[in-house]
DNA sequence: CTGATGATGACAGCATGCTGACATAATCAA
DNA sequence: TTGATTATGTCAGCATGCTGTCATCATCAG
């Protein structure tokens, strides 16, 4: 909570006399959790932003990032109610994507022999050129962002949003 | 990789011919920050549903959840852009969200003596009253979801986020 | 084999958040 | 004080992701 109300203090450069309410009885689990909450939603966005960032000389945007890094760690191709399903995302969002990314040349849509109707995603030559592009940009930045990180903290905060996510997504 | 290669590998259900490319020369702190950063896609995505979930009995939202829950925290009021930089978003997509909670009577905008255009967002009694009610619901989510989860790891955890995000804001 | 159930494609509408642009107000340095 | 820079309000357009709906295909129990 501390940094929360830290955060909110820290904004009195624009209504000076704002101070901060009492916080008596907030129990630290609780505290830290909605902290990391709203943390959470912080990294979101500035993660959004970095992969925009990272992948528009690639033609590629953070949407787009997430996608050609599932279809590319497949190698019989998936569906897109698959990739869905591995990003946690709706088939329908995934579909707006693959659908432009089918257009610009990156991916194709090759017949399922297991299923008629629901096609599979394939990078094309071009999509694996702009992943291994990617791959170029973005391992250089994962490590960065990492070198200084003791790896049992990785490990650690990895375990921890994993558990969160198994436990929200009942 | 292990956890993102299982969860590719695990739709072969519908795409049963879909293996997995090669890992082979990964650095594992990378491959578990890739893994933390799809991660953090998907819990942010699952606490917007959950915040939804959790107020929309409230006459809220996530994104109302996020504006009530700092304005309460300042007992003097802060301007739109001033609970922008709080949550790390921009002016514009804040405006439009108290506009609308403006006019569901939940806060109201009041002459800022430090500034003559930009006022100050408070809660009215409609809006503290939410509050205590969101607050009802939102303490023992909290608790319910931290109770099992070492105090250690919620710091570590909140630690490593709140690294990420100074790195990436700048 | 048949009917019920589930999965998929396709279209629509909506919420949230971003950037750009412009005018005006506020702030600060010269 | 003045001029430059920054902050803010406002409007617009766009990207991303969600849900709902409906028709069609797949799957499986009976």
């Amino acid at each position: 909570m501390d940094a929360l109300v830290a955060r909110v203090g820290a904004v009195r450069a624009v209504a000076p006399s704002a101070g901060v309410a009492s916080t008596v009885g907030h129990s630290p689990k609780r505290m830290l959790f909605l902290d990391l909450v709203l943390s959470v939603f912080r990294l979101n966005g500035l993660l959004v932003a970095e992969g925009d960032a990272m992948t528009e000389d690639l033609g590629l945007t953070s949407a787009r990032w997430k996608v050609i890094g599932v279809v590319a760690l497949s190698t019989a191709g998936l569906t897109v109610p698959g990739i869905a399903r591995v990003l946690g995302q709706s088939r329908q969002a995934v579909q707006r994507i693959t659908d432009v990314m089918a257009q610009d040349g990156l991916i194709t849509y090759e017949p399922n022999p297991k299923h008629k109707r629901s096609v599979l995603v394939l990078l094309t030559d071009e999509g694996k050129s702009a992943y291994h592009a990617l791959r170029e940009v973005q391992d250089p930045w994962a490590i960065r962002n990492t070198e200084d990180i003791p790896i049992e903290e990785l490990e650690t905060s990895l375990r921890l949003v994993r558990r969160l996510i198994q436990r929200l997504d009942k």
